[in-house]
This record gives structure tokens, sequence and C-alpha cells, in this order.
DNA sequence: TCTGGGGTCCTAGGACCC
DNA sequence: TCTGGGGTCCTAGGACCC
């Protein structure tokens, strides 16, 4: 009803985040063109004057793909998640940084405490983004964007965008809209003018597939969207996401802003420097297979959890992926159970071609805690059925 | 020299139970 | 000798997001 519309959300966004952890790091890149890919190989150096001497997108080889570009490498074609040795032929004199996780979690951590530090409820959406309910401030949603980008910039030195919105949706549409360094704040009565032109694909959960049929509809805009009645939407994309089209046009989204999520699954996985062939290659294939055990493993018992299902994901030499899991009688978070797991996963696999990706993932997961005082209730019940 | 890694959620068929 | 129907679990695949 009404109440939904008294609803103001924020969403926070930091503004191309790796790039700008980085820069941090290396101010003199300010203004080059930069991408952040691959490993640790393409570190800088420093000479023996001092200065660093950074590696450049020709000298990468391998089979990554860009995890950010800055704006000034964005104008030479290159985009993130485009495979790096194809960025190399379009921009071989970019700056090539390596991944740093370490440095981008503690800038997220900082960012995430100067939000909370101005609104309590907060959820982390990943690593350089959040939602937060501000519906119970008092200041106004100007005042509150202000503050809120001010408390970010003083606890990290750099850029976020803001979207206060009446609900999630809105409210992440928004953020988007004055990227680097902006603000937009918005009502339901702003919808007409300043969401329904945007296209369909900038709403979260429409992506390429979704996008490519609207198309062949003529549809392209959130509000040519908004044109078609529900049940129409409800035929030609189901009764789920029909509903949820029809919804989202309209700017309606009643989701709440959830302060804390337990996870689903726990997964890692890797992708060789080249295809591996099951036989000719089983020692170095079985070696890696172990060692993701070993880090899924070592995960679970970190986090504090159990899993009750082993999944193990191979991706094949024509990028054919396939997937197989088990249920365990038992939950466990030792290598060596998700190894035998995994193993027997492995054993209804055709493995006809060879192998460029091998993953293992743990779900159905119990909070190690937890399962303490299940067995115990179970203990007691069976003791008392025992008694009885 | 194509196409990372870590996630969530949904669908759909079959098993199995009542 | 054809046929029910709901609920839940298990498994495989795929869309989507950062």
């Amino acid at each position: 009803m009404s109440e939904a519309s008294t609803r103001r959300i924020a969403h926070i966004d930091m503004d191309a985040f790796f790039a700008s952890c980085e820069l941090s790091q290396y101010p003199e890149l300010r203004g080059l063109p930069m991408v952040v890919a691959g490993r640790a190989s393409h570190s800088p150096k420093i000479r023996p004057d001092g200065t660093r001497e950074f590696s450049r997108l020709r000298d990468y080889a391998g089979r990554g793909v860009l995890t950010t570009a800055t704006y000034e490498a964005r104008a030479l074609g290159v985009h993130s998640a485009m495979p790096a040795m194809q960025a190399a032929r379009l921009a071989p004199n970019a700056i090539l940084l390596p991944v740093n996780f370490e440095l981008y979690r503690r800038y997220s951590r900082l960012f995430k405490e100067a939000v909370h530090s101005i609104s309590p409820l907060v959820q982390d959406v990943g690593i350089d983004e959040v939602y937060a309910d501000v519906s119970a401030l008092e200041a106004d949603s100007a005042t509150i964007a202000q503050q809120l980008k001010a408390a970010v910039f003083a606890a990290t030195n750099l850029t976020c965008s803001v979207g206060i919105a009446p609900n999630k949706l809105l409210a992440k549409l928004c953020s988007d809209m004055q990227k680097p360094d902006g603000t937009t704040i918005i009502t339901m009565a702003d919808l007409p003018v300043r969401i329904w032109p945007m296209p369909a694909s900038k709403i979260n959960g429409i992506g390429p597939k979704a996008n490519a049929k609207l198309a062949t509809f003529g549809i392209t805009t959130i509000g040519e969207l908004a044109t078609y009645p529900e049940p129409w939407l409800v035929q030609h994309f189901g009764q789920s996401y029909g509903h949820w089209l029809y919804r989202v046009s309209h700017g309606l989204d009643d989701r709440p802003v959830v302060i804390e999520r337990q996870p689903v699954s726990m997964s890692r996985e890797t992708t060789f420097e080249r295809n591996l062939h099951p036989v000719r290659d089983r020692d170095e294939l079985r070696a890696a297979f172990t060692h993701l055990c070993e880090r899924v493993a070592d995960d679970l018992q970190r986090k504090g959890y159990l899993c009750r299902k082993v999944g193990l994901k191979l991706r094949f030499d024509d990028f054919k992926t396939v997937t197989r899991d088990l249920t365990l009688p038992e939950p466990v978070a030792e290598a060596k159970p998700l190894r035998h797991a995994a193993g027997q996963c492995l054993k209804r696999i055709d493995l006809g071609r060879t192998i460029r990706l091998l993953g293992v993932k743990a779900s159905g997961l119990l909070r190690a805690s937890e399962l303490t005082s299940a067995i115990t209730g179970k203990d007691e019940a069976q003791f008392m059925l025992d008694f009885d």
C-alpha cells in the first residue's frame, strides 16, 4: 500500500572501485589507461632510482579476463570481463596491474563501516556496494546522501555514488545515474521521466538473454516494458518472471534490506593455463583436484560451517560445462571426505575431451555450532525414547 | 592466444511418501 | 490392464550479478 512509498532506501556504490583502490597506491597512474587483470607476476618493479616500473597489457600471457579498466582504458575499447589477450591487441600500452583483493577488502571494510556510522540498517551486496534503509533517519534524503558521501570519503579518500528512492530496485538505478561522485534522489512521481527512458537491461535481473528476448518484441526501455499488461508478460515470460517484469517496469519492489545472511554455498575453481588431458595429465589434475578440496575445507572450517552436499564442476575444451553433486549422509568440513565425495561425482562424468576448468563446491551448509546443538537435541530425543 | 572466480536463485524431472 | 495429487528431496543446468 501507501506505506511502501514512505520507505527510503539508499544504494551506495563505490566509483570504479578496484581501479580507485589501485590509484591510491600508485597515484602516478592517475589519468593513464590502466587495467587490472591476472596474477602477482605483473606487480610493479622498483627501479634503482626508486621509481616504479609497471607492466603493460601487451606483457600479459594467459587465459584471464580484465577485472576492471579505468575510463581512460575504456576509451581505447576495452572493458571489464574482456579476455585480457583480446584487450592487449586493442590497448597494448595500457598499464597492467595484478588483482590485489587484500587491498580491495581493506577499503571495502572502511567503506562499509563509514556507511554504518550514518545508518545502522545496512545490507552487503558485494565488495563495493551496499543498501541502507534510511527510512527512520531524521534528516531529509539530500542531507543523508551528503552525510554518506562525506563519511565514505573521510574513511577511504575515495568517492561513491548514492541513490535514494522508495525501494532497492529504484535506489540501485539511481546510484548509477550520475556516476562518478553522484547523488540522485527520486520518488514514485519521478518514474515516467527519470526511469522509463532507461534501457530495460539496466534493471538488475534483466541480463543478456532476457534483454534479447525483450528486443524481439521491440521492447528496449523500461517505459516500453511498462506498456505491456501483466497477462501478456506472463504468457511470454512465464508466471514468475512475467509477474516480476510487470512489477519492476512500474517501479515496484518490496524486498526488505536484509542485514545478515547465511551463506548458501562455498566453492573454489580454477582454469588451467592449458587444457589438461584426463589420462596424460592425470597427476596434474589429481593434484589440482585435491588442492581445491583443501581450499574449500579451509573456507568451511575458517567460517565455521559444515556441508551436506558436495558438487563438482568441469569445463571442457569446447567450453561446455557440466556439474555433478552428491548429498552426504553426514555433514563434513574436512578435505578428505570432500575429496572422496567429489571423486564419486567425477566417476559420473564422461571424460571424452580435455579439461579447461575444475571446480569444487560445498552447499547445504550448516553452522558448526548449530550442528552440535542439533546432535545434542537428537541424542536427547533418542534418550527419551529409550527411557520410555 | 577468445571467454575468471565466487556467488544466488530458478526451473524441471524423477523418486518417494502419504 | 488406462487414471489422482500434493509435498519434499535430489540432481542438472542455466540466467544473472559483482
